[in-house]
DNA sequence: TTCACTGCAAAACGTTTGCAAACAG
DNA sequence: CTGTTTGCAAACGTTTTGCAGTGAA
């Protein structure tokens, strides 16, 4: 554990969204302006295969990273691109109740707009 | 509608699986050796966007196209890779009752064995 | 003291773009 | 004929890699 890794993780855990590489990237350069963007991709890709944070692709852009582990949904605002995490506990006895075989995982990204968005419309 | 999409749409709709760009760039080679990569691009692209096809994208690889264009479902195994189509015509009202929000698309992977790894086990 | 991790630069990868020539309608 | 699409090459954004030097344990 470097304090280039607690950092990153630190900024990841204070987030309430998913960030991009790049976004963790500039978010730590504010407090270590060493650091270098493959050792953001270094800490991300380790921590993520460590099962401490979580990878999502979303289209059209970066991947998006979030500190969160356990396994969670997501939804996409179509509006204003923010990723947000959701349970919804029941789903995966669902899925394999619907598909008859046994779900290792899933990855579910829900596109919904946002409160805040909703509110303008 | 010219030759090279036609080509690449008739490639997408006799496969039962999804393809990547690359793929689908090697099978339309071996009828018309001319066709560029930007061409394959240009046409799954505008294809997608007219909702003539479906574009995907799985963790660690490149973006996976299938002529199925109406909402479905994905299953993905992590075996062999294999990425299929299901159709799961309950989940959008299910979904929308636990978010208790309109739900206007979603994306979902489920990663399980398909049936000929499952048997390997 | 050791070995994993850093920072840097360069490469790799998938995808997009600019442009002149070719083609479909 | 006109506008769209092609093929090519070069650029792009994101991610990974090789490597010498650094720092954590």
């Amino acid at each position: 554990m470097t304090r280039q890794r607690e950092l990153i993780l630190g900024i990841l855990s204070q987030s309430d969204r998913h960030l991009t590489a790049d976004e963790i990237f500039f978010l730590a350069k504010l407090k270590m302006p060493t650091i270098a963007m493959a050792t953001v991709y270094n800490n991300l890709n380790a921590m993520n295969e460590a099962g401490v944070i979580h990878r999502i692709r979303v289209d059209g852009g970066a991947d998006r990273f979030s500190a969160v582990s356990e396994p969670h949904d997501h939804l996409l605002c179509d509006e204003c691109g923010k990723l947000t995490d959701i349970r919804l506990p029941k789903l995966k006895v669902e899925l394999e109740k619907q598909i008859h075989s046994p779900v290792d995982s899933y990855d579910l990204v829900i596109h919904t707009l946002c409160p805040a968005c909703r509110r303008k419309k």
